[in-house]
DNA sequence: GACTGGTATGACGATACACGCATAAACGCT
DNA sequence: AGCGTTTATGCGTGTATCGTCATACCAGTC
């Protein structure tokens, strides 16, 4: 019942940590799940987010290069979605574990 | 069959890209993958990685703090070893995404 | 074509953090 | 307690990246 896996390449590693990357920050976060929500264009994330033109257009770069999101043109805008429900998933077990630790720490407090 | 979910709140938002911002460093990664093949001293860790006795023992401290690494003394020196499986699953996912996304790429490029 | 609204990009300051070096603190052992 | 070894921490430096402003680029419209 060992549970040693193998070891990732170096390469594969960094890969893993240029994707974990995109997801530790705020900004692309909050992107992403806006994004979840529905198509949407930039000037609603402005507002929503209160980040400039230049910062949303440079994350939804990153984020659209990672295959992250997508876009179609709406008339003279860019409609911009989420695509994909990875980093749903991703967020579901890391909130998971969250809970589980705070748990942990509300038990140790109540017996200690 | 919508799949718009609820927004994290920004707190939440805040916790998520925090730990994935542990993620996000090779070398955080590497030491994790590390210690997930069993208990493994600070000598041997600076030998496998190459990295300086601080560093690592800053990052051990960082990945400690999140409950994803613990210790035990072991004589003089500390035996570091993985904790729990989360990190695990979320590099699956990752994989399976980049992998997919290669494949997709790789159709793509044949087809046009 | 010129004009207009929307988007991407160069330049820049501010900030964060990865690393190493030197050193202090902690711990086991005698 | 004192010594030697292992680990943690203060400090400095270099580099990356966030976020903004100004501006160039691009797609529709007249």
């Amino acid at each position: 019942m060992g549970a040693a896996g193998s070891m990732p390449s170096p390469q594969l590693l960094e890969e893993y940590s240029q994707f974990f990357r995109l997801l530790s920050e705020p900004a692309r976060l909050q992107l992403l799940c806006l994004l979840r929500q529905g198509p949407t264009d930039v000037a609603t994330l402005i507002e929503l987010t209160g980040f400039s033109q230049s910062h949303i257009s440079r994350q939804l770069g990153q984020l659209q290069r990672a295959g992250l999101v997508c876009c179609e043109r709406e008339g003279a805008r860019l409609l911009w979605q989420a695509e994909g429900d990875l980093v749903d998933e991703l967020c579901r077990l890391v909130q998971g574990r969250l809970r589980q630790r705070l748990e942990d720490q509300l038990r140790t407090f109540q017996a200690g």
